[in-house]
RNA sequence: GGGCGUGUAGCUCAGUUGGUUAGAGCGCAUCCCUGAUAAGGAUGAGGUCCCAAGUUCGAGUCUUGGCACGCCCA
């Protein structure tokens, strides 16, 4: 017996069922042992943090990551799949402290790093069982129990392995950055807080002079006009940037008489703002001005160093600073086309000075000039303003300059700036501070290489986002002055400062004169309960000591950074397996990756970091390799396909957060819907990496649109297949492993395909279509094409194969045909549990277990997902006969069609309908199948017809897409001849010659047949309808002998009514009078009281009201009657 | 300010190499079915394909420039 339900189905109850099945009989596993020798599907798990609440973004995430390692594994691959936490830095350290109510770094310190950072390791794990519990209920199989952890001692020793490789290839150094600094807080600040404050102020823009000097000709005595924001920043300045490209002029300022350099485009702005004219005298391309020298504003710098040389690689000197530079961000939107330059505070001038100390030989390019201090304030080096606080001072800088004659113009500038987040009075300053840089820029072009073999979904993403990032490559700033996070590895020595890095903790404790290991073993003793992995973390590791092998008698220190945490996820591909220490074999194995997928805000992110890592570590011009197993692997590594999620946003259109609560909790959505639901609204409803708005009413309708409608054609079958005692189940049939067609085809009652009917053939042909389809698509990543196309195929079944076979169903004998019918539909549903699987895994596994276990037994695989994905049987294709059915369903849609624009109703039988079709190819088929479409529309007759003249006309069109590219400029000519031409002849001439040749105003061209498409158009008048194929026209004439046949069907169609709400049975008897004055309604009783009986089980049908029966009023056909009815007791 | 993406029916979204009548689901209207039945189905109305210019015989689709929104970066 196959199961049936009681009222409606219940996803969210079934798929507890299917969980516990899975759990109990560890199926996960199974999956997997059973492809033990198969070759490897890689999967990478993006470590999610455990840190914050999952919420309905994460559940796409895991859905997509889900999707095509079970895709794989019945196609017949091994995947593997450990799943991961992400657990360092910044936001679990500001967690803790909003826990413990503190903010700065002084509060933790003063807290105690010690408790500090093992309330970070306990916090790590807060939501941990929210998220394993939402990854188990999604049906996202991974195994959480050999999770990767990036705290943990072994994956810490192996970023500790990279670090010290790039370390020793001289790619790992110190170096300056310029961050957004808080000054008054002490501390940088990370990009997404500096996002956050973002305001609108008005700042000083002051355009200031910087006289040429050594300048010869027209430019002796001219001073560049420089425009700044930030005149605090002028007394650090080092640099004056022009771009090479743009073109310069000379002016003189007609009222002062000061000759002034500026790009030309900015001339007329510059003057209405002071309001002088400015008269060039001059224009030259910025190149000229390169090398310049200046005498910069002021000269607590100059005075010492301005006419200091240094040595040039190129051989050679030059000055160290106050010189014109090239600069490309240089543009013309506003100010003067002259930067000033104060690499000290700004990224851009910084990277200038980079370029400029690059140029010259170690030791003798500039120094990076700052005089501001860390707080905030002016340091002794600009003395006249020591101690003052930057912002404050800028007044009196431009006063000063005024003074001095070295201001030309000052005014407002309204422009964003940021400001702390935390103080909002509190503006930040871009500062240099120390820190250590990965040299990535120097394997740009290996990444880019790299990249080049990567398939991203979409492709755009490639030479786009992630393209345009290799591209603007800058050395990865690796450190972080905090607390919570892999240490860096790096021993100094305290006397001469030279350095080493250490791969793991055994190999530090193996350095002579190790001391500082009993920080951990008394923590330990005072709490035995802490996890040995904290070993390897601050501030235990820091305690950490041995003596220098530079000089006799020091000691060697670790630095007190810690790492970015975007490195600890980019080492996954490697530290998942504590790779080289340990899981040779394993990284061997599962490297690089076949598939990854994460939202696209990963592209500066782990996309990038494992790229990068990659590259550095495995790439060709790496000498890390050292494993002679293992040859350098070609790229693309460390992953091959990628799928680019797109954001997820909430139901308002505004990102997801949990303080507006614009999304339902995951697990509302589950216990609601079901996880297929909401599975099969990410797979289904758009391809994964549009920005989905999320939208729990499309969740909902995924329900009946799809899971609904499968499922009532298992539950159609169940109930007669019950009935009938059908069951697939024979003694021939010994093992039937994936049950497919072979081992169908050797039960009893299990015919040919061609001996079946043509409704059966043509299911089955649908059937290995939608199944190539899927296979395909789903080969090529394209997950949203593969559910159309099971979308399609679950309605043809639903909508037609069972609607149409329904008569075959419910037959009293047991005959051929019957059986073909269950074995067909059965098959259709076998086939599909396995098709929707790795979509929706638990109504897949339900159908599968009570189609196929529940007969079978262990003689089955005991779950679908233990099945080969299906393979496509061609040769059971007919796409002939697909064609025609689709043709008769079109035929049908436009008979529905001319009938709704006559409002005429299907129960109002009709005499006939003509056909007439564009392509006769079909028509003998489908004459034979006029009885399917008569049926469906409720006419006597269906006619083809070719000579319809009086309903139709032929409109002839060229076909574009062939005669587009052969004549050209000529189409409309042939468009105006063709509407004008008689059609009648022109085909007449094409039938008989095959080919029409026309005399066109420019040209004569000849068509073939296939040059021309036909067409049908209705006339008006007719009740017709027209589609691309085929005309239907209606005829209209009703004769009384139809209307006494329209009005049973009525009267019956109102007894139905009335017997469904006094809560008939299906067998219950009734007896029923109707009482009206109409005379046709007496014909209509007379004729087909018979039929009205034996369709509504009335044992008597008069025309009289019953006793003790209140009657309710009908009306049928404009006719007013008074129905009266009543059970016959049993 | 820069980069990337998006803009198609009331809503959520498709739209293949440019081609004649731009699609789906929901919602809405009308209707059908009543032996899958607290379901199911059909038909229809609804669109200046964001705007403008260009390329082309022909543009939702290609190019350029705007506008709006989103993301990333500054």
């Amino acid at each position: 017996m196959f199961r049936t339900f009681e009222g409606s189905v219940q996803f969210p109850q079934l798929e507890e069922e299917v969980l516990a099945f899975w759990r109990d009989h560890e199926i996960f596993e199974k999956s997997i042992d059973q492809r033990k020798d198969a070759p490897a599907f890689v999967f990478y798990e993006g470590p999610p943090t455990a840190n914050g609440l999952p919420h309905p973004g994460h559940c796409l995430t895991r859905s997509i990551k889900d999707l095509f390692p079970r895709y794989r594994t019945m196609r017949g691959q091994r995947c593997e799949r450990k799943a991961g936490w992400d657990t360092h830095g910044l936001p679990v350290e500001v967690e803790v402290c909003k826990e413990l109510g503190i903010h700065s770094k002084e509060e933790i310190e003063e807290f105690g790093m010690e408790p500090f950072i093992q309330k970070c390791q306990q916090s790590v794990w807060r939501y941990m069982q929210d998220w394993e519990k939402l990854t188990e209920r999604l049906g996202f199989w991974v195994h959480l129990k050999d999770a990767y952890v990036t705290y943990h001692q072994s994956y810490v020793e192996s970023v500790w392995w990279s670090l010290k490789n790039l370390f020793e290839r001289g790619l790992l150094y110190q170096g300056h950055k310029i961050v957004w600094w808080w000054a008054q807080g002490g501390t940088a600040l990370s990009a997404g807080e500096v996002g956050e404050g973002y305001r609108e102020v008005a700042d000083p823009s002051v355009y200031v002079k910087f006289p040429l000097i050594d300048a010869e000709d027209t430019l002796k005595d001219a001073e560049l006009l420089v425009w700044t924001t930030t005149p605090w920043t002028l007394p650090s300045n080092q640099f004056a940037a022009v771009s090479a490209d743009l073109e310069y002029s000379l002016v003189k300022d007609s009222e002062t008489g000061e000759k002034l350099v500026l790009a030309s485009a900015l001339v007329e702005t510059v003057g209405e703002k002071v309001k002088h004219e400015l008269k060039v005298l001059e224009t030259f391309p910025g190149q000229e001005l390169l090398g310049l020298r200046y005498r910069p504003p002021f000269d607590y710098y100059y005075k010492s160093l301005g006419d200091t040389l240094g040595k040039l690689k190129e051989g050679g000197e030059d000055y160290l600073a106050w010189r014109v530079v090239p600069c490309d961000f240089v543009n013309t939107d506003s100010g003067t086309g002259v930067v000033h330059q104060a690499p000290a505070f700004g990224e851009d001038d910084y990277q200038v000075l980079t370029q400029e100390q690059a140029k010259f030989e170690f030791g003798e390019g500039p120094d990076l000039i700052c005089a501001v201090g860390p707080n905030g304030k002016f340091t002794s080096e600009a003395p006249d303003y020591e101690g003052r606080w930057v912002k404050e001072a800028d007044k009196d800088i431009s006063r000063q300059l005024r003074q001095e004659g070295k201001l030309y113009h000052l005014d407002q500038y309204l422009h964003k700036y940021p400001f702390c987040w935390r103080a909002e009075e509190d503006p930040l300053i871009q500062y240099p501070r120390q820190s250590w840089f990965v040299r990535t820029t120097q394997f740009k072009d290996e990444m880019l290489a790299n990249n080049q073999g990567i398939k991203w979904l979409p492709s755009h993403i490639q030479s786009g986002r992630f393209g345009n990032f290799l591209e603007t490559n800058v050395d990865w700033a690796l450190s972080r002055e905090r607390f919570w996070g892999t240490p860096l590895p790096i021993w100094v020595c305290e006397k001469t400062g030279k350095m080493e890095a250490i791969d793991c903790y055994q190999e530090l404790l193996a350095k002579p004169g190790v001391s500082g290991t009993e920080v951990w073993e008394a923590a330990k003793e005072q709490n035995p309960d802490l996890p040995e992995d904290l070993k390897v973390h601050r501030p235990y590791i820091d305690a950490i000591e041995y003596d220098s092998p530079f000089d006799k008698g020091s000691r060697m220190r670790r630095v007190p950074e810690v790492i970015d945490c975007w490195y600890d996820s980019g080492s996954m591909p490697f530290a998942q397996w504590g790779y080289p220490h340990k899981g040779k074999e394993q990284f061997n194995d599962q490297y690089p990756a076949d598939f990854i997928s994460e939202a696209i805000d990963q592209t500066r992110g782990w996309f990038y970091t494992q790229l990068a890592l990659s590259t550095l570590l495995f790439g060709p011009g790496a000498n890390a390799e050292k494993d002679p197993n293992r040859p350098v692997t070609p790229y693309p590594h460390p992953f091959k396909n990628c799928i680019v999620l797109g954001l997820m946003l909430g139901e308002d259109g505004k990102k997801m957060s949990k303080s507006k609560k614009n999304y339902r909790e995951p697990k509302e959505i589950f216990d609601r819907y079901g996880a297929d639901a909401l599975r099969w609204y990410f797979f289904a409803n758009q391809p994964p990496w549009t920005e989905i708005r999320y939208n729990e009413q499309s969740i909902k309708e995924s329900v009946p649109e799809f899971l609904l409608r499968l499922w009532n054609c298992y539950s159609f079958f169940a109930i007669y297949a019950n009935i009938d005692e059908f069951s697939p189940d024979t003694e021939r049939l010994t093992t039937v492993g994936d049950l497919n067609a072979a081992a169908m085809a050797k039960a009893e009652h299990y015919s040919p395909l061609e001996k079946r009917s043509e409704l059966d053939r043509w299911i089955l042909s649908e059937l290995e279509q939608t199944t190539q389809t899927v296979v395909e698509r789903m080969d090529a990543f394209d997950n949203f094409a593969a559910c159309k196309s099971l979308t399609t195929f679950v309605d043809a079944l639903s909508n037609w194969y069972v609607r149409r076979s329904r008569s075959r169903f419910w037959a009293s004998e047991k005959n051929a045909d019957k059986w073909d019918a269950y074995w067909t539909l059965y098959e259709c549903l076998v086939q599909l549990a396995k098709l929707i699987a790795p979509f929706t895994p638990f109504l897949a596994e339900t159908l599968w277990r009570y189609l196929v276990v529940v007969p079978f037994g262990d003689r089955a695989k005991e779950s679908v997902h233990l099945c080969n994905f299906p393979e496509p049987n061609l040769d059971r294709v007919d796409e002939s006969l697909s064609r025609q059915m689709e043709m008769i369903r079109e035929m049908v849609s436009l008979g529905r069609s001319a009938r709704q624009s006559a409002k005429l109703k299907v129960r109002q039988p009709l005499s006939k309908v003509e056909v007439i079709l564009a392509d006769t190819t079909h028509q003998a088929w489908l004459e034979e199948h006029a009885e399917l479409v008569a049926e469906e529309l409720n006419v006597k007759n269906v006619e083809f017809t070719q000579d319809a003249d009086q309903y139709i006309e032929y409109k002839i069109l060229p076909d574009l897409k062939r005669l587009g590219p052969k004549l050209g400029k000529a189409i409309p000519e042939l468009r105006k001849y063709l509407q004008q031409a008689d059609p009648r002849k022109l085909l007449a001439t094409m039938q008989k010659e095959k080919e029409v040749t026309i005399e066109l105003p420019s040209k004569e061209v000849t068509l073939g047949e296939e040059d021309l498409l036909i067409r049908l158009e209705a006339k008006p008048g007719w009740s017709a309808a027209q589609g691309d194929e085929a005309v239907v026209v209606l005829s209209t004439e009703i004769t009384p002998q139809l209307i006494a046949e329209g009005l049973a069907r009525e009267v019956i169609h109102a007894i139905q009514n009335q017997r469904k709400e006094m809560g008939c049975e299906y067998t219950d008897r009734i007896e029923v009078g109707l009482v009206g004055d109409d005379e046709e309604l007496a014909m209509a009783l007379e004729q087909f009281g018979d039929y009205i009986q034996g369709e509504t089980l009335a044992t008597c049908l008069q025309s009289e009201p019953l006793s003790k029966v209140d009657p309710s009023s009908i009306k049928v056909a404009g006719q007013d009657y008074e129905l009266y009815l009543r059970k016959v007791s049993q």
